[in-house]
DNA sequence: AAACATATACGAAATATGTCGTAGATCAAA
DNA sequence: TTTGATCTACGACATATTTCGTATATGTTT
């Protein structure tokens, strides 16, 4: 048995699996013209990474037609939770609270937005007083 | 008066302002020692950055005495503020929301914490209720 | 069928980033 | 003052990432 240590993907990969995450299995083409619509990108550039995606597992494709159909070969929240985790060391120290502070100040947030982070600190307060806290870095 | 188009900092770069933020100016040397308390590097190694840094406006440096002493040439927040963003576009499509609920879901986060956090969901409320909801990007 | 549009494969160049060796200056110790 | 430690400068290499040109196959139009 295997594990897979799924490769960290690059800023280019990332911009990739936006596009199939929001969109479902796509064409070259259409990521493609997705990017375009950002930022100036050759065809097959797009092409060349959608295949080295494919090699390290980060997209996968349908090739029984001539064109081939990509989608995402990983999980969005669990790629996005890596991610974040990298992100929070990196730039804020290990802070996760540091970060939250920050996204929240310095930034436009709507009422019902607020609403639903005042609901999900309500759950986790209750899981803290059903769970006490534990250092244990297993669980 | 020319803006400064302050680039942003590269993965090694990030964790060299780090050590400048949390100790103040420090010499190669020490930033090094720093360093090296998580990974392998090699002196020359950092000393290259911190001088590419310096060059690009990242670090400010001491030259007066043989041994340069080096302090960041970029704040914390307002670094974090601009890292935050691109991050936000880049790995969760731009929602700042589902960053902090990740944030906040996926990792133990303390009652003192939670407090904190409530604490500063009620300012912005506040804040929404005394100036309502503008469109004006210049405010 | 010929001409044209569109697809994939893939090598290779262009960039960006990180690493290190070596030379030469300065300082400290013997 | 000779030896050895430590410092900066800087070129050059190593690696990772992105970009693109060209060859070739396949489908479409006239």
């Amino acid at each position: 048995m295997t594990k897979k240590p799924l490769p960290k993907p690059t800023e280019s990969e990332l911009e990739i699996l936006q596009v199939l995450w929001q969109h479902g299995p796509s064409t070259v083409r259409f990521v493609n013209d997705e990017l375009s619509r950002k930022r100036d990108v050759g065809y097959t550039t797009t092409l060349k990474l959608l295949q080295l995606m494919l090699d390290k597992g980060l997209a996968l494709r349908e090739d029984d037609a001539r064109t081939h159909v990509y989608r995402a070969g990983v999980r969005e929240e669990e790629t996005q939770g890596l991610l974040l985790d990298k992100f929070v060391d990196a730039a804020f120290g290990g802070s996760a609270m540091k970060l939250v502070m920050q996204a929240l100040g310095n930034r436009r947030t709507s009422r019902e937005e607020l609403a639903q982070i005042r609901r999900l600190l309500n759950d986790i307060e209750i899981q803290n007083d059903t769970t006490p806290p534990s250092t244990d870095p297993t669980r």
